[in-house]
DNA sequence: TGCCTTGTGTGACTCCCGTCACTTACCTTT
DNA sequence: AAAGGTAAGTGACGGGAGTCACACAAGGCA
C-alpha cells in the first residue's frame, strides 16, 4: 500500500522510516464513484487527501448557474482545500468534484498533523502544493482577466495530451467560464484555420503548432 | 518586540513560552520604504515576512502593461508568497510592492522551520494564511468572470472603512484589472445617482446602502 | 423505423468595455 | 500670473462575448 503511495508521490520516498511507518498505519483506501462531491461550501473533511487515480474538478458556479474551473487535482496531487479546513477552520469557497472514479489515500487528521510536525520531508511536500495551487490561482486571474476566449480556449486544448480531447462544447465552456454558443463559434473558427477538426463530443487537434501560435 | 508582534498576531499568543523564546530570539525587525519591491517573478527571499505595519500590493502584469491588484498584505497579516519559496522552489508569479513605508518582522528560515516542527499553534497561524489567500484568490476568480465592472467597483469602495477614498481613476483601474476611462465613466454614473462625490484624487463616499444595492 | 434526447451551427441583437483623441479642470512651481 | 504636469470628463468607435431563437444532425432506445 505505502509502495503505492510513494509510486505516485515520489517526494515521500524521502521520509525517514518512522514516519513512512506512521503514514502507512494511518493511511486508508478508498475508491469513489465518478460524479462525487468531494467537497463544497461548508462540508466536512475526512482528511488530507491524496489522489492515486483519476481526476478532481474543483470549480465555481455563480448565482445564474455558470462554472468555471478553477483547477483540477490529478494523479500525484493532494487536495489542498480539505487540508485547509483540517487545520484551520476556513470555509470553503469551491466545490470539489469526481471527474471519474477516483481512488484516494487519505490521511487522518491526527495523522497528518503528527507528520506535519515530525517531517520536514513531509511538511515541505505539503506546502508545494499549496504554493503550486496559488500559482495556478493566480495565472487563472491573469488569464481571464487579460486574455480574449479564443487564446484562452486554445491554450486549454493545447493542455491535453492527447490529440483526441473528449468533452462536448458546453463542457468546455464551463471548463472556461463561458457559454456554448460562443466556444462552438470559436471552435468552428478554428477548424475552418485547420487547426482542429470537430466531431460530437469530440475535438481531433490537428495543428499544435498553429494553436499554440493563436494561444500566444 | 515579542509583545509588539503578538498584539499584531494574536494567534501567536497561545505559543509556548519556549516557542516564543525561539520565535523571538530568531526574529529581526526592520522598515521598508514605500515603493520598494518585496517580491517578483524569481527574486530571493529573506524569510517568512510578518507585517507590522503598511500595505503591500500584490499584483499581476500583462503583457501590454495592464495590471490588476490580486490581494492585500496588510497589518497582521504575513506573506506567504515569500514563505512558499521558503519551503519549496517554486517560483513567484507576482509581484508585490509596498504601497507605504512598512514595518515588518522577518522570521529566518531556519527558525521558521524549527518553528512548524514544533508548534502546532504556529503551523496553524501560517496554514490559515495559505488557506485565507486561496479562498481570497478563488473570489477573486469569481468575481472577474462573473461580475461586470460596475458591481466590482461598488464591492471595492465598499472595502473601505473611511468614506474618504483616495486613489486616482487610474489608481482604481489598475485595482481592478481595467482601464481609467472605463473608471472614470463609471464613476460619474455613480455620482449622478447620488452613491458618491468626486473630487480629483478622491472619492467621497456617500451612500454605502445604495452602493451595497448595485454590488449585488 | 421513428421518436426523443443531446449536441451543434448560426444569424441577429445588445451591451460592456477597451481604444483613440481631445478638452477641460486643478494644483504646483517658478 | 503664467506655465506645465497630472487628473478627470467625454464623444466616437469597434469588437468580443453573452442572449435568444431556431434549425438541424447524430445517436439511443423503444
Amino acid at each position: 500500500m505505502l509502495e503505492k503511495i510513494i509510486s505516485h508521490f515520489p517526494q515521500l520516498a524521502h521520509l525517514s522510516e518512522d514516519n513512512k511507518k506512521i503514514l502507512a498505519q494511518g493511511l486508508h483506501y478508498s475508491k469513489v464513484p465518478k460524479g462525487t462531491t468531494m467537497f463544497s461550501e461548508g462540508s466536512e473533511c475526512r482528511g488530507y487527501v491524496m489522489l492515486l487515480h483519476g481526476t478532481v474538478r474543483v470549480q465555481k458556479t455563480s448565482e445564474d448557474g455558470r462554472e468555471i474551473t478553477l483547477y483540477r487535482v490529478e494523479e500525484g496531487d493532494s487536495c489542498i482545500m480539505t487540508t485547509t479546513c483540517l487545520i484551520s477552520d476556513e470555509n470553503y469557497s469551491a466545490e470539489g468534484i469526481a471527474e471519474t472514479d477516483i481512488e484516494v489515500a487519505v490521511v487522518p487528521p491526527a495523522t497528518f498533523n503528527l507528520l506535519l510536525g515530525q517531517s520536514d520531508q513531509f511538511r515541505s511536500f505539503v506546502f508545494e502544493t499549496y504554493a503550486k495551487r496559488m500559482s495556478m490561482l493566480m495565472m487563472l486571474v491573469e488569464e481571464v482577466v487579460f486574455k480574449k476566449l479564443d487564446k484562452r480556449l486554445a491554450h486549454m486544448l493545447l493542455e491535453s495530451k492527447h490529440d483526441l480531447y473528449t468533452a462536448t462544447h458546453h463542457d468546455i465552456a464551463t471548463e472556461l467560464g463561458s457559454v456554448r454558443e460562443v466556444v462552438s463559434r470559436q471552435l468552428k473558427v478554428f477548424e475552418r484555420q485547420g487547426l482542429i477538426e470537430l466531431g460530437r463530443g469530440v475535438v481531433h487537434i490537428r495543428d499544435r503548432a498553429g494553436l499554440a501560435e493563436t494561444a500566444r
